[in-house]
RNA sequence: UCCGCGAUAGCUCAAUGGUAGAGCAUGCGGCUGUUAACCGCAGGGUUGUAGGUUCGAGUCCUACUCGCGGAGCCA
């Protein structure tokens, strides 16, 4: 007989099935079982009468322990009093392998003991809404670039350099050539791309080592970076919002289902449409001024300054024109005023904060040339980067959006280590 | 790096300085509609480590280890 998934029995009321999986859990009253069936892609209460299944089935049952897998035959019925609107009537079951003390209780555990069971964490239904959340999100990320025609350019995972010159990066020793760096940024590379391409993205991991503690920090991440030439901070901005509204859209769209496993308000996520509303940094500090903070005009927006912006708005907020002196060397100054940056960041709502941060590109090699000066990088490793603007330099701008921040703000989650398959953080390199 | 909190049964947690306990999980038994099922019985402990105070320490003190949350940095 050929194997069903759960996700289609929809398709097979009445018809007999046979299901594969493991089991989540398990009750029973004497004379019946009831067994949960998972197998990846939803759950079933399978019912085991004794009087209906060959000898051996039933007390085979009793041996099945939690995660023991299993393959079972049976008629599907819609059922009112199932949770998934359908049952399996039993008529025969086989057993693959007894698992032997599962360590994963349908109780509450702490976050030490299922961080170092992630591997067998991901089979719990929370964790599959959020795995399955992140898919869609990330192929909402790919459909959309490849839809509005950009040219998909990886950049490099090994570097020469640090991109941005601040942060503390990953070392790693690289045969005769000295040390190589895991990079924090394709952005450089992705300039690159849009100079031969137009309208590319780049896509990928990428490495801090920085020795962040906190609920929004990876020391490995993903960051998808579009870059587009001759986009301009206003056509940098209008991308943004675009490509937030699509993501957010599909992931509403597609996975009504698992938002409710993880008790998502969806409500908040609707209001995520075109236009999302564009503050200056200067109008931010007012905010913050008019709300009793006491933040000095040319400091960065720390996490809780970021909330209380935030927190003005229904929707996700784009804050842009920041001083410069607090922003990366390659973006362009304000030719209205040079203290300020061409930058925009995105905030989501709820206090999620940073999900996006992007801008327009210094574009002039003298000027380039000396912002790398000022901020005391290394000329030489930057040299292929200057050619960019030797050879037919034009306005350009880009951005990347943070996968993990936005998988944790669309699924509602405390802490951004459960975005990901196998978090890696400060403290935390296994499994 | 800095600040705060924590570590007791396999798990989640209780225990006024005075005999270390419960629920879940595990094992055995009962139940033909259970929904983190329920009922009965049983096994399960070097209280993170090392010192100290005390007649007596899970509890108080010191140091260390590990973890959690926040700051800084950032997506």
């Amino acid at each position: 007989m050929k194997r069903t998934y759960i996700e289609n029995l929809a398709e097979h009321i009445g018809e007999d099935v046979t299901l594969h999986g493991w089991l989540y859990n398990k009750r029973s009253s004497g004379k019946i079982w009831f067994l949960l069936l998972r197998d990846g892609t939803g759950l079933i209460q399978c019912v085991v009468a004794k009087n209906n299944v060959p000898e051996g089935v039933f007390s085979d049952c009793d041996k099945l322990t939690q995660e023991s897998s299993f393959r079972v035959k049976g008629k599907v019925r819609k059922d009112d009093r199932a949770p998934g609107g359908y049952e399996l009537d039993v008529a025969d079951l086989s057993i693959y392998s007894i698992s032997k003390e599962y360590p994963i209780t349908p109780k509450e555990h702490g976050i030490e003991f299922l961080a170092d069971r992630r591997h067998l964490w991901l089979r719990s239904s929370r964790q599959h809404a959020i795995m399955r959340v992140r898919h869609r999100i990330i192929k909402a990320i790919r459909d959309y670039f490849d839809g509005q025609g950009f040219t998909l350019v990886d950049s490099p995972i090994l570097t020469p350099n640090a991109s941005e010159g601040t942060s503390t990066l990953f070392e790693t020793p690289y045969f005769d050539l000295g040390n190589a760096y895991l990079t924090q940024s394709g952005q450089l590379y992705a300039e690159a791309g849009a100079m031969a391409l137009g309208k590319v993205y780049c896509f990928g991991p990428t490495f801090r080592a920085e020795k962040s503690k906190t609920r929004r920090h990876l020391t490995e991440f993903w960051m998808v970076e579009p870059e587009v030439a001759f986009n301009d901070l206003n056509d940098d901005m209008d991308l943004a919002e675009d490509f937030l509204e699509y993501i957010v859209q599909s992931v509403l769209k597609d996975r009504e289902k698992e938002l409710k496993v993880l008790e998502r308000n969806t409500a908040l996520l609707q209001n995520v449409k075109k236009p999302l509303p564009r503050v200056t940094y200067d109008e931010a500090v007012e905010i913050l001024h008019k709300k009793g903070s006491a933040f000095e005009w040319g400091n960065d927006l720390g996490g809780t300054d970021e909330t209380i912006v935030s927190e003005q708005f229904d929707r996700p907020v784009m804050v842009h024109h920041y001083p410069a002196a607090v922003k990366a060397f390659y973006m362009k100054r304000d030719p209205q005023n040079p203290k300020l940056a061409l930058a925009v960041d995105v905030l989501a709502p709820e206090g999620y904060g940073e999900i996006i941060g992007g801008s327009q590109r210094e574009d002039d090699f003298d000027t380039l040339l000396e912002r790398i000066k000022e901020e005391k990088l290394p000329e030489a490793p930057f040299e292929w980067y200057l050619d960019l603007r030797r050879f037919g330099t034009v306005p350009h701008a880009g951005f990347g959006l943070g996968v993990e921040r936005t998988v944790s703000w669309i699924c509602g989650l405390e802490h951004i280590r459960e975005t990901i398959p196998f978090p890696r953080m400060i403290y935390r390199l296994t499994p």
